[in-house]
DNA sequence: AAGTGGTCTAGACCACTAA
DNA sequence: TAGTGGTCTAGACCACTTC
């Protein structure tokens, strides 16, 4: 059972063949996780194609994580098994408020603070540092309703974004303030880690949102990382509990079958 | 500007210069969307190239989503910049659950419900149809403390789990419930959806999880859909507010530069 | 019938790694 | 120095879509 090369199953291509003839192989733990892979010319010969072929079989198992090649080195093992991720997947970071547009903040208070012990441990940065601090109401442009309480903080190096939002917004409270120091800063978001959590309603904001003391209210943290793993905006808001519901589809990852992105029925005209 | 084959720059292969021009072209608006990008044959003359150094250009630009290759008919261009995604990622469901598995379920009630009205209303279903319920307490398996209250409800074609998760678990309430509905039926999960709200804490489960009536509670609700997009398992958890955070790691796509996966150095021994 | 993208071959050179 | 994977060429046939 060395060279393989039966009559061709129709509509099935040769690298597809081979790919799946490897990626058996694998499932059966003929190739130790962390060992050497055979190479392209030991699959060439064994298979009697050309290295092409080989080479697009091999692309596919590295795409489904079970190979890793190294030039000059050569080919090892990752996986024995390609596994399927469930992946939670927004196209921007406006959808990660269900209200679009139509929403406005309304700043309230606005200041560099140096963090107090309670805070510093709240936004998970060290006490004593100078952030920007941003406090305001966001309600429903058309209908003023409130929608939530924000408190939004800003790492000292961007601090200065304070005077681009102010001149260079349309309407003041509309881009996102992660949005201006993008815009503003040699920066990119790397990373968001949003954080859920149930509270009771605080008197003080219960009395904004209209909502009762005490009542079930949820807090959402957002932290944004730059790509040095720097945090330098983190944003704190307060829902009424029956106002708010977080909602997230994980997907299960196309399976090991290679199906090409046909996604799309060709748009054109 | 037509034919440029200009002295390569060191370290840049001639595919991915190729492949920055044209996204580099589709940026600026050169092909509109919907509209028919350039015929390989085209590119190759225009580039003076082989064709599979060209072919190797136009995966790049479809792998970033720009534009979509049609056998016999042609290419369409599909946006003119790179999306960047934001993704949440995990390996497998268990990672839902941030308590690993040193938890354990003890089932209260377990028996065939009926919808009514409002049930169905809370998990998704249609009133009247009948749902196999399992309601108990989550607790740590160490400590008997209890986590959180959960309702789980299983459509009826697979109400029949009842018995193979009595029989074949080591011990019960280990294996959660959608695992021994895939392992025993032909099932695939294609899709999770979670949903957070927060609730005042009900009296009832205060109680057993030792948490004040009415003080602020997490209620998730979990969806399970299979590939023909049929819900087949829905699960209700309460928790106390104070004992639960929902925490996720949005994490930015790769940029248009294309990186080889760099993970991992190798394990080999 | 002409043209498209998908597949495949046979050969070549390169930069790199490992012995 | 030998071997590896990465790149690239020149040519070929195919199934398919479009006219």
């Amino acid at each position: 059972m060395q060279n393989q090369k039966p009559g061709r199953r129709k509509g099935v291509t040769l690298y597809a063949e081979i790919r799946d003839t490897l990626s058996g192989e694998l499932a059966e733990g003929r190739y130790p996780v962390g060992s050497r892979f055979p190479t392209e010319q030991e699959l060439c010969a064994r298979f009697g194609t050309g290295r092409h072929t080989v080479r697009e079989a091999l692309r596919g198992l590295e795409e489904m994580g079970l190979i890793s090649r190294q030039p000059g080195s050569g080919t090892v093992v990752l996986a024995q098994t390609h596994p399927r991720f469930f992946t939670y997947r927004i196209e921007s970071l406006a959808s990660l408020s269900q209200y679009a547009a139509e929403t406005r903040f309304d700043t309230c208070h606005e200041g560099v603070v140096i963090l107090h012990e309670r805070l510093a441990e709240m936004i998970r940065a060290k006490p004593g540092e100078r952030w920007l601090r941003i406090a305001g109401l966001r309600r429903i442009a058309s209908s003023n309703a409130p929608i939530c309480w924000t408190e939004i903080f800003i790492a000292e190096p961007y601090i200065g974004v304070r005077e681009h939002m102010r001149t260079s917004a349309k309407s003041p409270g509309q881009a996102p303030c992660y949005q201006a120091i993008v815009a503003t800063y040699d920066v990119r978001i790397a990373e968001v880690e949003r954080r859920i959590t149930a509270v009771a309603m605080p008197a003080d904001v219960a009395a904004m949102l209209g909502a009762a003391p005490g009542s079930p209210a949820i807090l959402e943290r957002r932290t944004y990382i730059d790509s040095r793993g720097e945090m330098f905006e983190v944003s704190l808001s307060l829902h009424a509990g029956d106002s708010f519901s977080y909602t997230a589809r994980l997907v299960s990852e196309p399976h090991a079958t290679h199906n090409k992105a046909r996604l799309n029925n060709a748009p054109h005209s």
